[in-house]
RNA sequence: GGGAGCAUAGCUCAGCUGGUUCAGAGCAUCUGCCUUACAAGCAGAGGGUCCGCGGUUCGAACCCGUGUGCUCCCACCA
C-alpha cells in the first residue's frame, strides 16, 4: 500500500473515534482494577468549547488515556451544566425574536421552550469533545438538570435547611437589573470605568448655607436619608445638629457624623443612600436611617423616587444632572475613574439592593474544606500560586446567596401560606404535612404556593463529583463506592471559588470524604498578544475549524506544548503547526521503516556483535528508559507540557535523527531482520508513550507498522515503565562522573594534607585507553592531588580512580557524511574542553578557603544527564579505531 | 488599601539542594541544501549585563535585602 506524502488526519480521526466507541473502550464498569476517575468540569449547555475548554479537556484526556494504559479502570464522566442565568438569557432572547415576551407565558411553557432549546443546542459541546478525541464514557453523560440531579439538589437543600445551614433573610445583595435576579458576590466582576464625580450643593435647612457632597450617582439622591460628615471635621463642625434639604425632592434629612468618613475625599461630606450602596446601608443600620428604595427590579426609577418614575437609571442620571444644573446646584463635575461591578452573566452594571433571599451559612462548611487542603489531603497544583488564595477566601468567606429570580433551574422547595409562613420540604405533599405539623391546618381558601425562585447554578455544580455517580439520590451505591473520590480534578483557575472550593465543601459535608486528592489548575488561554479571548476582539478561534485545518492531534499538541501548569497560555497557531509537523514526522518514520520491511536480509547471516547497529540499539534502549523515568516523574508533578517536550525530543532527535540514521542500511543494502524487529518495537513503544497526547495518529501508525487488524488497538495497550535498567547500560547513562572529595573531617580521616584532596573521575575507557594525552592532562592539572587508588583494576597510576566504562557507540552525523578531518577537529575541541574544565577544578583546589570551608565533605559534581560531549568523544574514538 | 506570583535569547518558557548540563530548549531569524522517510525536511549560524542596586559566600541566574516594571486575586472611599 502506497502511503501519502503527508499525514492526513481527517479520515483517520473519524475512523478511529468511531472504532473506539464501537468497541466500548471508554465505557467503564466497576471491576477488580484500581479506578481512575475524572469528572469533566461541565461546560455551559449554551456554549461552544473555547480554547480554555480545549486545554482542560486535552489535559484530562491525556491523564485518562495514560491511566487506562497504565492498567487503571479509567472512567471519565462527561456532562454539561444548565447555567441558569446564561441559558435563561439566551432562551428569553430566542423567544423575543419569535415575538414572545417571557412575562406573557407561563413558567411551564417557558421551561418547555428552554428544554427544547437545550435539546437543539446542548449537544454542540459534546460533538466538539468527541472531535477532540476525548475518551469519555458517553453512557455516563450527566446534565445538571437531569431528573435525578434535580432531586439531588432539592434533597441537599432540604437537608441543609434542616441543619439550619440555609436561611432566608433580607440582605443587601448584588442585583442584576438585566436578568432581574440576585447574584452571589462571586458572580460580580469589577472593571475600571471612566466616570464623573458630581459635586452637588445641598441646602442646610433654615439657613442660607449649603453643604456640598460629591457623588458618582446623582440619580440616587432621591433615596438619600442623611448626609454624613466626620465628627472632627472643622469645615462642618458648626452645622452639627442641623438638617439638610435633599435637592429636587426637597426632603429634609439629618446631618449625621461617623468616623467612617474620609475628610480628605471630595468635600468630606457624604450623601447617605442606604438602599443603593452597601456602605451606606451599613451606615443606615448603625444610625437607624430610613431606607428608600428608588429603583425597580429592572433598573428603572420607582414610585419612591418621586421624579422620573419609570425612567432607566442611566437616563435618569442625565436628567437629574440637567435639573441640578438648571437649579444652580451642580457645583462642578470632574472625571473620575472607578471600579464598577458587572454581572458575570448578563454584563449589566449590578445594583446593590436590599431583598429577601436564601443564603447558605458558609463558616461551618469552610472550616473542614480549608483543613483538607492545609493538611495536604488535597493537593493544589501549582500550590505556590493558588494555596494562599484558597486559604484567604475560606478564612474570610461570606454567606452564599443561592436564590435566583429565574425559572431555569432547580426551584426552591419552600412553600408559603398567605400569611408568609413557610416550610421547606422535598415536594408539595411533604410540604403540606410539614406545614400542618408546624402551623396546624391550612386555613380554608388558603393554599401553599411554592417559592418562585430557582437555585444558583453552582448550588447544583458543587454536587457534581458525587451525583454523577448518583451519590446523593442513591447513597452508597456500587458506582459511588468504586469511583468516588475522583482521582484528579482539572479545571480553570477562574472557578476556584465558584466551584472547586464548594465541591470540597460538598464532598466533605455530604459524602464525608474529599472529592479528589489533586486539583490541577490550568491557566487562562489568551491570544498571542496576551489579551483575553473574546468574541468582540475576534481573537477566539473556532475549535472545529482548527481541527479541520491541522487535525485534532495537532491542536492537542499545540495547546499542550505551550501550557505550563497554572500559567496563562498564549495561544499561537504556530504551536499547532509544530504539532502538525510532528505528526508528519511520525508518519514519515513509518514510511521509512516500511521500506526497510520490504527489503529485509533473508540470508540468515548472523549479525556481528561489533555491528554499529547493536550499539545503537543498546544506546537507544537506555536512552528510552531514561526518558520514561523522566516522563513518569513529570507526570507525577503534573508537568504535562514538560513531559510532552521530553517525548517530542526523544522521538525527533534521539529516535529519528540519531537512532534511525545509525541503523539505516547503506545504499542498496538490505536491512538486518534483528535490527528491524527491534526498531519496530522501539517505534511501537514510542507510539504507546505518545498516544495519550496524540491518540489518532499514533493509533493509525501502530496499525500500519505491522499491518495489525482493528481490535488489536493501541489505546488499550499496556504502557509500562521498566523499573530496572540494564546495569551495564546504566553506566552509559551516567556518562561522566566526577567526585571531588575535600573537607576538613574527611581529610583528617584520610590523613591528607591541607593542600590535598581526592578526585575520582569516572570516564569512558575509550578516552583513557586511547588518549594517554588526556590522562597526562589530568595529571598535570591536578598536581596537588594525592594518590588514592582503590580500584586497581585498570591502571597503576595513582591519584585518579578510573573505572572501566561500558563501551557504546553513537552516530553524531549520518555515516555517509563522515569527514575525518572534521572529526579530529572535534576531538581537539573536546580535549580543550576537558582541559578548561580541569583547570577550573585546579583553581578551586588551590583556593585555600575553598578547601578549608567547603561543606559537605563530598562535593558531587555528577553530571546527571546526557551530554553530547561524552557521546561525541566515544563516537569519535570508535570511528577512528575502526 | 491587603495579599500572591512573575521578571533568563526577538517570542514562550526550562533551569531541582548555590559549584561544568550553567547560561539552556522550542518557536522565530539568517545561511546553505528538492541528499534515495520527511522542504510539514536536513546541515549550520547568529542572538542573553539571567530587570537595576546592595548583601551573604571561596563561589550567586539560584539565598537575603532593596528599587523598578508587569500580572493576578481579594476588599470596594462617596
Amino acid at each position: 500500500m502506497e502511503l501519502s506524502k503527508h499525514y492526513e488526519p481527517a479520515g483517520t480521526e473519524s475512523k478511529w473515534y468511531a472504532h473506539w466507541l464501537a468497541n466500548h473502550y471508554f465505557n467503564s464498569f466497576p471491576d477488580g482494577r484500581p479506578p481512575f476517575t475524572v469528572v469533566i468540569p461541565p461546560p455551559n449547555v449554551t456554549g461552544v468549547l473555547h480554547m480554555g475548554h480545549t486545554l482542560n479537556e486535552t489535559v484530562q484526556d491525556i491523564l485518562v488515556r495514560r491511566a487506562r494504559m497504565k492498567g487503571f479502570n479509567a472512567c471519565w464522566v462527561p456532562g454539561s451544566d444548565h447555567a441558569s442565568i446564561a441559558t435563561e438569557a439566551r432562551v428569553v432572547a430566542m423567544l423575543k425574536e419569535k415575538g414572545i415576551d417571557k412575562n406573557s407565558i407561563s413558567r411551564e411553557k417557558f421551561l418547555e421552550y428552554a428544554f427544547e432549546w437545550k435539546e437543539k443546542y446542548g449537544t454542540i459541546i459534546y460533538d466538539q469533545i468527541a472531535r477532540l478525541g476525548c475518551s469519555v464514557d458517553w453512557n455516563r453523560t450527566t446534565f445538571t438538570m437531569d431528573e435525578h440531579y434535580y432531586k439531588a439538589v432539592i434533597k441537599v437543600f432540604v437537608e441543609l435547611f434542616k441543619k439550619k445551614m440555609i436561611y432566608r433573610g433580607a440582605r443587601m445583595i448584588h442585583w442584576d437589573p438585566a436578568a432581574r435576579t440576585a447574584l452571589s458576590d462571586e458572580e460580580v466582576e469589577y472593571r475600571e470605568v471612566e466616570g464623573t464625580l458630581y459635586y452637588i450643593r445641598y441646602q442646610v435647612e433654615d439657613s442660607p448655607e449649603f453643604i456640598t457632597i460629591a457623588t458618582q450617582r446623582p440619580e440616587t439622591i432621591m433615596g438619600d436619608t442623611a448626609v454624613c460628615v466626620h465628627p472632627d471635621d472643622p469645615k462642618y463642625i458648626h452645622l452639627l445638629g442641623k438638617r439638610i434639604i435633599v435637592p429636587l425632592i426637597h426632603r429634609s434629612v439629618p446631618l449625621i457624623t461617623d468616623e467612617y468618613i474620609d475628610m480628605s475625599f471630595g468635600t468630606g461630606a457624604l450623601k447617605v443612600t442606604p438602599a443603593h450602596d452597601i456602605n451606606d446601608y451599613n451606615l443606615g443600620l448603625k444610625h437607624s436611617l430610613a431606607v428608600i428604595d428608588t429603583l425597580n427590579e429592572d433598573g428603572t426609577l420607582s414610585q419612591a423616587a418621586e421624579i422620573f418614575i419609570g425612567m432607566d437609571r442611566f437616563e435618569a442620571r442625565k436628567k437629574v444632572v440637567e435639573k441640578l444644573r438648571e437649579a444652580g446646584l451642580l457645583l462642578k463635575e470632574e472625571p473620575y475613574s472607578t471600579r464598577l461591578g458587572f454581572s458575570q452573566r448578563s454584563h449589566a452594571v449590578v445594583e446593590p439592593r436590599i431583598s429577601t433571599q436564601w443564603f447558605v451559612k458558609m463558616k461551618p462548611l469552610a472550616v473542614p474544606a480549608l483543613d483538607a487542603v492545609l493538611s495536604g489531603n488535597i493537593r493544589i497544583h501549582p500550590a505556590e500560586k493558588f494555596l494562599a488564595t484558597y486559604k484567604y477566601w475560606l478564612e474570610n468567606v461570606k454567606d452564599w446567596c443561592i436564590s435566583r429570580q429565574l425559572w431555569w433551574g432547580q426551584r426552591i422547595p419552600a412553600w408559603y401560606d398567605a400569611k408568609g409562613n413557610f416550610v421547606v420540604a422535598e415536594n408539595e405533599s411533604l410540604a403540606l404535612e410539614a406545614y400542618q405539623d408546624h402551623y396546624g391546618l391550612l386555613a380554608v381558601h388558603d393554599e401553599l404556593t411554592q417559592d418562585e425562585d430557582v437555585l444558583d447554578t453552582w448550588f447544583s455544580s458543587w454536587l457534581w463529583p458525587i451525583e454523577v455517580f448518583r451519590g446523593i439520590t442513591n447513597p452508597g451505591n456500587a458506582d459511588l463506592r468504586y469511583y468516588y473520590p475522583a482521582s484528579v480534578l482539572v479545571t480553570g483557575q477562574d472557578i476556584i471559588f465558584f466551584w472547586v472550593a464548594r465541591m470540597i465543601m460538598a464532598g466533605l459535608e455530604f459524602q464525608h470524604q474529599i472529592p479528589f486528592p489533586d486539583v490541577y489548575f490550568t491557566g487562562m488561554v489568551r491570544d498571542k498578544q496576551g489579551r483575553k479571548m473574546s468574541k468582540s476582539l475576534g481573537n477566539s478561534p473556532d475549535l472545529l475549524q482548527l481541527i479541520d485545518k491541522y487535525g485534532a492531534d495537532a491542536v492537542r499538541f499545540g495547546i499542550m506544548i505551550a501550557a505550563p501548569a497554572g500559567n496563562d497560555l498564549l495561544f499561537d497557531e504556530a504551536g499547532l503547526e509544530q504539532g502538525r509537523n510532528f505528526n508528519n514526522k511520525l508518519w514519515n518514520a513509518l514510511k521509512l521503516v516500511r521500506i526497510w520491511g520490504s527489503r529485509l536480509d533473508q540470508s540468515g547471516n548472523k549479525i556481528s556483535e561489533q555491528d554499529p547497529g547493536i550499539f545503537a540499539m543498546e544506546w537507544f534502549d537506555n536512552r528510552f528508559s531514561q526518558a520514561k523515568t523522566e516522563v513518569d516523574r513529570l507526570f507525577g508533578e503534573f508537568k504535562i507540557s514538560e513531559a510532552l517536550k521530553s517525548l517530542y525530543s526523544l522521538f525527533w532527535d534521539d529516535f529519528c535523527s540519531w537512532y534511525l540514521e545509525w541503523v539505516k542500511p547503506g545504499f542498496e543494502q538490505l536491512m538486518n531482520p534483528r535490527i528491524y524487529d527491534k526498531t519496530i518495537s522501539f517505534f511501537e513503544d514510542l507510539l504507546l508513550w505518545l498516544h495519550p497526547f496524540t491518540p489518532f495518529v499514533t493509533e493509525e501508525i501502530y496499525h500500519l507498522l505491522r499491518e495489525r487488524k482493528p481490535g488489536d488497538d493501541l489505546c488499550m495497550k499496556q504502557l509500562v515503565t521498566e523499573i530496572s535498567y540494564n546495569q551495564s547500560v546504566l553506566d552509559v547513562g551516567e556518562k561522566l562522573r566526577l567526585f571531588l572529595t575535600v573537607g576538613r573531617e574527611f581529610r583528617q580521616q584520610q590523613q591528607l594534607k591541607n593542600s590535598e584532596a581526592i578526585i575520582s573521575l569516572i570516564i569512558p575507557k575509550e578516552i583513557f585507553g586511547e588518549g594517554k594525552s588526556l590522562y597526562e592532562v589530568i595529571r598535570k592539572q591536578l598536581n596537588c592531588t594525592k594518590i588514592e587508588f582503590k580500584d586497581g583494576s585498570y591502571t597503576n597510576e595513582p591519584g585518579i580512580q578510573v573505572v572501566p566504562f561500558h563501551s557504546y557507540q553513537i552516530g553524531f552525523e549520518s555515516p555517509k557524511k563522515r569527514d575525518d578531518s572534521k572529526i579530529k577537529e572535534e576531538l581537539e575541541k573536546e580535549l580543550a574542553y576537558f582541559q578548561g574544565f580541569l583547570e577550573s577544578l585546579n583553581k578551586k583546589l588551590s583556593n585555600e578557603r575553598f578547601v578549608q570551608n567547603a561543606k559537605p565533605d563530598v562535593i558531587d559534581l555528577e553530571r546527571k544527564k546526557k551530554s553530547d560531549t561524552e557521546e561525541k568523544i566515544a563516537a569519535i574514538l570508535r570511528t577512528l579505531k575502526a
